[in-house]
DNA sequence: ACTATTATTATGTGCATGCTTAATAGTATT
DNA sequence: AATACTATTAAGCATGCACATAATAATAGT
């Protein structure tokens, strides 16, 4: 009886799902399991990783081996340059600036980046365009004492975001999406109405804790994130 | 020089961010890597699995390993039971059903089963509250004919969305975020105003293929989901 | 009864070795 | 000369063993 680590992966995945297993129930350890599989310990201790990365099951040393508890969605999103995810889509890209400027940022952006008090940031709102319509608005914050490059880069002719993301790696990035209804502004440039609901990502990033930025991207009525998980 | 496999990560991931390895830039094979290290090619590769994982390089057998072209921004979300979302967050959780019948279902949710067309399905309101106020606005349809039990099951006590989590487990999930106006109907049920921006989660879940659910959980005004990638 | 130590047990890590895959070079055939 | 097949080989991938580590349980000492 041969099996890859990948086959005993699906064949507990199928017996969490079967309800063979219920959720909290222990699973036999690693060394009775390979014995069934009739492969090596280590084989099921790669299945057994995987499930622990898709949240199937938890696993502690001396502890063992338990289904979750309380099954969950965990799901994954990419987010790519906004320039790629239009010109991916089939669509043209076009982009403008639309103001930049220093300026002393609101508190709520501060504390975003867990700044005791605000601090001058550079603000740039920006729009993207796919095939001439509007497509996300762009209001970013970016601590120029962190990168004082961008400074120096002409933000009309190349977007912040895909500046910053191919000169300024981050180590950490806190995602947040909700949703809002569009201002006066926000509506104007994104040929929306006032009051549309919009679905909004914050994305708030640092480089081993010194602050890089915060961008609000704003997407045009109608746009959807989707995913499939496993 | 001995590394353990997440050093070995963590430093390449440095070289990444640091720009000592650039976007595209084809990295040494895992044997010299290991010799670098001083360490046998499997703990490389076990590093490398990692970064795979987090979107930090692509591996090809035969080309080699390279730095993602095209950086992305990788989240993940855990999407857990309301009840247990409401209760975590230390309030008292409350459920009623809306309402509930069996009837034709649109063809939009026929087509995001990927039904040809639109069939009998159990149709699910309800309600789930947190500290009495309205939390989150359930619409849900269910695949009957796939799981037959729900049509026994007294919706008034127990939510579908827990029923199904708990006794009808599903192999594949698709999640849709999007932005839209409350409806007169959705914002009487969510005190809130009609053409609020509320926040939607739309999942529909299969087993083998087969259909289960399909629900558009509407959360009240101001919810965000909030993610750390790394 | 409490605390410190030791034993046990289950998972985690590192290393050696052999397997699988895909790009390419080489060869034969049209 | 162009195509199609085959062999080579350079990567990553998978498996198994031995040992390390952490968490709990058992025991001994105060």
């Amino acid at each position: 009886m041969s099996n890859s680590w990948s086959e005993i992966r699906d064949e507990i995945k199928r017996r969490v799902l079967e309800r063979e297993l219920l959720p909290g129930a222990k699973l036999p350890n690693d060394q009775e399991l390979a014995e069934e599989f009739g492969c090596a310990r280590t084989t099921v201790q790669r299945a057994m990783q995987d499930l622990v990365h898709s949240g199937t099951v938890n696993r502690r040393r001396k502890g063992g081996t338990t289904v979750t508890l309380h099954p969950i969605t965990r799901t994954t999103f990419d987010i790519p340059i906004t320039r790629l995810e239009i010109q991916t889509a089939g669509k043209e890209y076009g982009y403008f600036l639309v103001s930049r400027e220093i300026r002393v940022s609101p508190t709520h952006v501060a504390s975003s980046f867990g700044l005791a008090k605000p601090m001058e940031m550079l603000h740039v709102v920006a729009l993207h365009l796919a095939d001439k319509k509007p497509y996300i608005y762009e209001d970013r914050w970016i601590v120029h004492s962190t990168t004082p490059e961008i400074l120096d880069i002409d933000l009309s002719r190349e977007s912040a975001n895909e500046w910053l993301i191919r000169n300024r790696p981050y180590s950490d990035c806190e995602v947040r999406f909700l949703a809002k209804n569009a201002t006066h502004h926000e509506a104007e440039l994104l040929s929306a109405d006032p009051g549309d609901a919009v679905f909004v990502m914050e994305r708030t990033t640092w480089i081993n804790k010194a602050p890089i930025t915060m961008v609000r991207a704003i997407a045009a009525p109608g746009y959807q994130l989707v995913t499939k998980a496993s």
